[in-house]
DNA sequence: TAAATCGCTTTGTATCGCAAAGTATTTTGT
DNA sequence: ACAAAATACTTTGCGATACAAAGCGATTTA
Protein backbone atom coordinates (compact mmCIF):
# COMPACT_ATOMS: atom_id res chain seq x y z
CA UNK A 1 0.00 0.00 0.00
CA UNK A 2 1.69 3.12 -1.13
CA UNK A 3 1.16 6.38 0.17
CA UNK A 4 -1.70 7.34 -1.75
CA UNK A 5 -3.81 4.32 -2.58
CA UNK A 6 -5.65 3.20 1.04
CA UNK A 7 -8.58 0.64 1.22
CA UNK A 8 -9.50 1.78 4.20
CA UNK A 9 -9.65 6.06 4.76
CA UNK A 10 -11.74 8.14 2.84
CA UNK A 11 -9.27 9.66 -0.11
CA UNK A 12 -10.71 7.40 -2.55
CA UNK A 13 -13.75 9.32 -2.35
CA UNK A 14 -11.84 12.05 -4.55
CA UNK A 15 -11.70 9.37 -7.33
CA UNK A 16 -15.60 9.26 -7.94
CA UNK A 17 -16.69 8.79 -11.48
CA UNK A 18 -17.43 12.33 -12.42
CA UNK A 19 -19.31 10.75 -15.46
CA UNK A 20 -21.91 9.60 -13.18
CA UNK A 21 -21.62 11.39 -9.96
CA UNK A 22 -23.57 14.67 -11.73
CA UNK A 23 -26.70 14.63 -10.21
CA UNK A 24 -28.45 14.53 -13.74
CA UNK A 25 -26.58 11.74 -14.97
CA UNK A 26 -27.23 9.77 -11.68
CA UNK A 27 -30.97 10.20 -12.05
CA UNK A 28 -30.50 8.77 -15.63
CA UNK A 29 -28.80 5.71 -14.73
CA UNK A 30 -30.58 5.21 -11.46
CA UNK A 31 -34.17 5.20 -13.82
CA UNK A 32 -32.00 2.84 -16.24
CA UNK A 33 -30.91 1.00 -13.67
CA UNK A 34 -34.32 -0.77 -13.00
CA UNK A 35 -36.21 -0.67 -15.79
CA UNK A 36 -33.48 -2.05 -18.42
CA UNK A 37 -34.87 0.46 -21.14
CA UNK A 38 -36.92 3.82 -21.86
CA UNK A 39 -37.60 6.23 -24.02
CA UNK A 40 -36.67 10.27 -23.85
CA UNK A 41 -40.07 11.35 -22.73
CA UNK A 42 -40.26 9.23 -19.89
CA UNK A 43 -36.80 10.13 -18.55
CA UNK A 44 -37.85 13.39 -18.76
CA UNK A 45 -41.11 12.93 -16.36
CA UNK A 46 -39.11 10.86 -13.99
CA UNK A 47 -35.91 13.08 -13.77
CA UNK A 48 -37.79 16.82 -14.12
CA UNK A 49 -35.00 17.46 -16.92
CA UNK A 50 -34.93 19.88 -19.80
CA UNK A 51 -35.26 18.76 -23.33
CA UNK A 52 -31.67 20.13 -23.48
CA UNK A 53 -30.18 18.97 -20.22
CA UNK A 54 -31.53 15.35 -20.87
CA UNK A 55 -30.18 15.59 -24.32
CA UNK A 56 -26.58 16.71 -23.52
CA UNK A 57 -26.45 14.16 -20.76
CA UNK A 58 -27.80 11.59 -22.59
CA UNK A 59 -25.11 12.70 -25.30
CA UNK A 60 -22.16 12.43 -22.73
CA UNK A 61 -23.10 9.21 -21.27
CA UNK A 62 -23.32 7.75 -24.51
CA UNK A 63 -19.63 8.72 -25.04
CA UNK A 64 -18.46 7.42 -22.32
CA UNK A 65 -19.95 3.82 -23.16
CA UNK A 66 -22.59 3.49 -20.19
CA UNK A 67 -25.86 3.36 -22.36
CA UNK A 68 -26.88 2.58 -25.85
CA UNK A 69 -29.16 4.79 -27.20
CA UNK A 70 -31.30 3.79 -30.22
CA UNK A 71 -33.09 5.95 -32.66
CA UNK A 72 -36.06 4.36 -34.58
CA UNK A 73 -39.58 5.76 -35.65
CA UNK A 74 -42.89 5.21 -33.78
CA UNK A 75 -45.15 5.38 -36.08
CA UNK A 76 -44.33 8.89 -37.66
CA UNK A 77 -42.49 10.67 -34.73
CA UNK A 78 -39.19 9.76 -34.01
CA UNK A 79 -38.64 8.21 -30.56
CA UNK A 80 -35.39 7.85 -28.71
CA UNK A 81 -34.43 4.83 -26.14
CA UNK A 82 -31.91 4.23 -24.21
CA UNK A 83 -30.41 1.36 -22.19
CA UNK A 84 -27.19 0.30 -19.42
CA UNK A 85 -24.60 -1.14 -21.15
CA UNK A 86 -23.14 -3.86 -19.36
CA UNK A 87 -20.27 -1.24 -18.97
CA UNK A 88 -22.74 1.58 -17.27
CA UNK A 89 -24.09 -0.92 -15.06
CA UNK A 90 -20.76 -2.17 -13.43
CA UNK A 91 -19.74 1.77 -13.27
CA UNK A 92 -23.14 2.31 -11.51
CA UNK A 93 -22.85 -0.73 -9.24
CA UNK A 94 -19.25 0.77 -8.10
CA UNK A 95 -19.93 4.07 -8.02
CA UNK A 96 -22.70 3.18 -5.52
CA UNK A 97 -20.90 0.80 -3.72
CA UNK A 98 -18.32 3.23 -3.02
CA UNK A 99 -20.87 5.95 -1.64
CA UNK A 100 -23.10 3.62 0.59
CA UNK A 101 -19.51 2.56 2.56
CA UNK A 102 -18.71 5.93 3.05
CA UNK A 103 -22.11 7.05 4.01
CA UNK A 104 -22.96 4.01 5.40
CA UNK A 105 -20.62 3.56 8.15
CA UNK A 106 -21.49 7.20 9.81
CA UNK A 107 -22.46 7.58 13.35
CA UNK A 108 -25.82 9.59 14.43
CA UNK B 1 -48.30 17.96 -4.70
CA UNK B 2 -47.50 19.68 -8.10
CA UNK B 3 -46.02 18.26 -10.77
CA UNK B 4 -42.73 19.58 -10.27
CA UNK B 5 -42.26 18.25 -6.67
CA UNK B 6 -42.61 14.34 -5.79
CA UNK B 7 -42.19 12.51 -2.19
CA UNK B 8 -41.38 9.43 -4.08
CA UNK B 9 -39.36 9.29 -7.33
CA UNK B 10 -36.13 10.74 -7.77
CA UNK B 11 -36.63 14.05 -9.28
CA UNK B 12 -35.63 15.88 -5.78
CA UNK B 13 -32.05 14.18 -6.82
CA UNK B 14 -31.33 17.08 -9.07
CA UNK B 15 -31.52 19.26 -5.43
CA UNK B 16 -28.72 17.74 -3.95
CA UNK B 17 -26.84 20.16 -2.00
CA UNK B 18 -23.79 21.18 -4.88
CA UNK B 19 -21.47 22.52 -1.96
CA UNK B 20 -21.79 19.19 -0.33
CA UNK B 21 -21.70 17.23 -3.65
CA UNK B 22 -18.32 17.84 -5.11
CA UNK B 23 -16.14 14.93 -3.54
CA UNK B 24 -13.46 17.26 -2.74
CA UNK B 25 -16.39 18.57 0.32
CA UNK B 26 -17.57 15.73 0.80
CA UNK B 27 -14.44 14.26 2.29
CA UNK B 28 -13.67 17.16 4.10
CA UNK B 29 -17.38 16.98 5.46
CA UNK B 30 -17.16 13.72 5.95
CA UNK B 31 -14.23 13.68 8.54
CA UNK B 32 -15.35 16.57 10.08
CA UNK B 33 -18.56 14.86 10.76
CA UNK B 34 -16.87 11.87 13.04
CA UNK B 35 -14.07 13.91 14.64
CA UNK B 36 -15.32 17.26 15.33
CA UNK B 37 -12.35 19.03 14.85
CA UNK B 38 -9.18 18.46 12.73
CA UNK B 39 -6.54 20.99 11.88
CA UNK B 40 -5.29 21.45 8.31
CA UNK B 41 -2.39 19.26 7.95
CA UNK B 42 -4.54 16.84 9.19
CA UNK B 43 -7.55 17.09 6.49
CA UNK B 44 -4.41 16.77 4.09
CA UNK B 45 -3.88 13.27 5.14
CA UNK B 46 -6.87 12.11 5.33
CA UNK B 47 -8.51 13.19 2.17
CA UNK B 48 -5.43 13.71 -0.15
CA UNK B 49 -5.76 17.17 -1.35
CA UNK B 50 -3.20 19.56 -2.30
CA UNK B 51 -3.16 22.77 -0.60
CA UNK B 52 -4.43 24.67 -3.22
CA UNK B 53 -7.23 22.56 -3.58
CA UNK B 54 -7.71 21.70 0.26
CA UNK B 55 -7.82 25.73 0.90
CA UNK B 56 -10.43 26.87 -1.55
CA UNK B 57 -12.73 24.39 -0.84
CA UNK B 58 -12.40 25.35 2.99
CA UNK B 59 -13.22 28.90 1.78
CA UNK B 60 -16.17 27.60 0.14
CA UNK B 61 -17.26 25.74 2.22
CA UNK B 62 -16.94 28.56 5.49
CA UNK B 63 -18.60 30.94 3.21
CA UNK B 64 -21.71 28.84 2.86
CA UNK B 65 -21.31 28.51 6.76
CA UNK B 66 -20.75 25.16 6.92
CA UNK B 67 -17.70 25.21 8.97
CA UNK B 68 -16.11 27.11 11.45
CA UNK B 69 -12.59 28.05 10.71
CA UNK B 70 -9.91 29.19 13.54
CA UNK B 71 -6.51 30.09 13.05
CA UNK B 72 -4.15 30.34 15.99
CA UNK B 73 -0.09 29.77 16.30
CA UNK B 74 0.93 26.26 17.37
CA UNK B 75 4.43 27.18 19.55
CA UNK B 76 5.78 30.05 16.25
CA UNK B 77 3.79 28.38 13.34
CA UNK B 78 0.27 29.37 11.96
CA UNK B 79 -2.15 26.86 12.43
CA UNK B 80 -5.93 26.44 10.80
CA UNK B 81 -8.26 24.27 12.45
CA UNK B 82 -11.69 23.03 10.82
CA UNK B 83 -14.70 22.05 12.65
CA UNK B 84 -18.50 21.51 11.42
CA UNK B 85 -21.20 24.28 12.43
CA UNK B 86 -24.61 23.03 13.57
CA UNK B 87 -25.96 24.66 9.87
CA UNK B 88 -23.23 21.94 8.37
CA UNK B 89 -24.07 19.28 10.42
CA UNK B 90 -27.98 19.08 9.55
CA UNK B 91 -27.19 19.72 5.80
CA UNK B 92 -24.61 16.82 5.96
CA UNK B 93 -26.98 14.67 7.45
CA UNK B 94 -29.72 15.74 5.19
CA UNK B 95 -27.49 15.02 1.67
CA UNK B 96 -26.56 11.67 2.94
CA UNK B 97 -30.27 10.60 3.68
CA UNK B 98 -31.05 11.83 0.58
CA UNK B 99 -28.06 9.85 -1.70
CA UNK B 100 -28.91 6.45 1.04
CA UNK B 101 -32.75 6.76 0.30
CA UNK B 102 -31.54 6.53 -3.69
CA UNK B 103 -29.17 4.43 -3.78
CA UNK B 104 -30.20 1.63 -0.76
CA UNK B 105 -33.65 0.80 -2.54
CA UNK B 106 -32.19 -0.61 -5.67
CA UNK B 107 -31.88 -4.06 -6.65
CA UNK B 108 -28.93 -5.90 -7.27
C1' DT C 1 23.18 33.71 5.80
C1' DA C 2 21.61 31.10 2.11
C1' DA C 3 18.67 27.43 1.08
C1' DA C 4 15.02 24.64 2.17
C1' DT C 5 10.69 23.81 4.47
C1' DC C 6 6.20 24.99 6.45
C1' DG C 7 1.63 26.56 5.96
C1' DC C 8 -1.01 28.15 3.48
C1' DT C 9 -3.56 31.79 -0.47
C1' DT C 10 -4.18 33.53 -5.00
C1' DT C 11 -4.26 33.23 -9.87
C1' DG C 12 -5.07 31.24 -14.39
C1' DT C 13 -7.03 28.09 -17.39
C1' DA C 14 -9.81 24.53 -18.99
C1' DT C 15 -14.06 22.16 -18.20
C1' DC C 16 -18.91 21.80 -17.24
C1' DG C 17 -23.79 22.43 -16.53
C1' DC C 18 -27.67 24.95 -17.62
C1' DA C 19 -30.88 27.98 -20.17
C1' DA C 20 -32.19 29.64 -24.36
C1' DA C 21 -32.35 29.42 -29.15
C1' DG C 22 -32.58 26.59 -33.18
C1' DT C 23 -34.07 22.53 -36.35
C1' DA C 24 -37.14 19.36 -38.53
C1' DT C 25 -41.29 17.30 -38.77
C1' DT C 26 -46.26 16.48 -37.67
C1' DT C 27 -50.74 17.70 -36.05
C1' DT C 28 -54.48 20.78 -35.28
C1' DG C 29 -57.40 24.36 -36.15
C1' DT C 30 -60.09 27.50 -39.62
C1' DA D 1 -55.08 24.55 -48.07
C1' DC D 2 -52.55 27.24 -45.02
C1' DA D 3 -50.98 29.00 -40.59
C1' DA D 4 -50.12 28.19 -36.00
C1' DA D 5 -49.01 25.16 -32.41
C1' DA D 6 -47.07 21.02 -30.76
C1' DT D 7 -43.64 17.17 -30.77
C1' DA D 8 -39.05 15.67 -30.29
C1' DC D 9 -35.21 16.72 -29.84
C1' DT D 10 -29.90 19.25 -30.74
C1' DT D 11 -26.81 23.05 -30.58
C1' DT D 12 -25.00 27.22 -28.84
C1' DG D 13 -23.45 30.63 -25.41
C1' DC D 14 -22.17 31.93 -21.05
C1' DG D 15 -21.50 32.01 -16.22
C1' DA D 16 -19.75 29.13 -12.57
C1' DT D 17 -16.42 25.61 -10.87
C1' DA D 18 -12.43 22.82 -9.93
C1' DC D 19 -7.87 21.89 -10.26
C1' DA D 20 -2.86 22.87 -10.92
C1' DA D 21 0.65 25.94 -10.56
C1' DA D 22 2.67 29.96 -8.91
C1' DG D 23 3.23 33.05 -5.09
C1' DC D 24 4.04 34.59 -0.29
C1' DG D 25 5.57 35.32 4.40
C1' DA D 26 7.51 33.24 8.09
C1' DT D 27 10.67 29.68 10.27
C1' DT D 28 14.09 26.24 10.52
C1' DT D 29 18.24 23.92 9.04
C1' DA D 30 23.03 23.65 6.99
Amino acid sequence: MTSDEQSTGIAHIADLDRLIHEPARLMILAVLYVVESADFGFLMNQTGLTYGNLSSHMSKLEEGGYIEVVKQFKGKRPNTMLSLTDAGRAAFQDYRQTLLDLLSDLPD
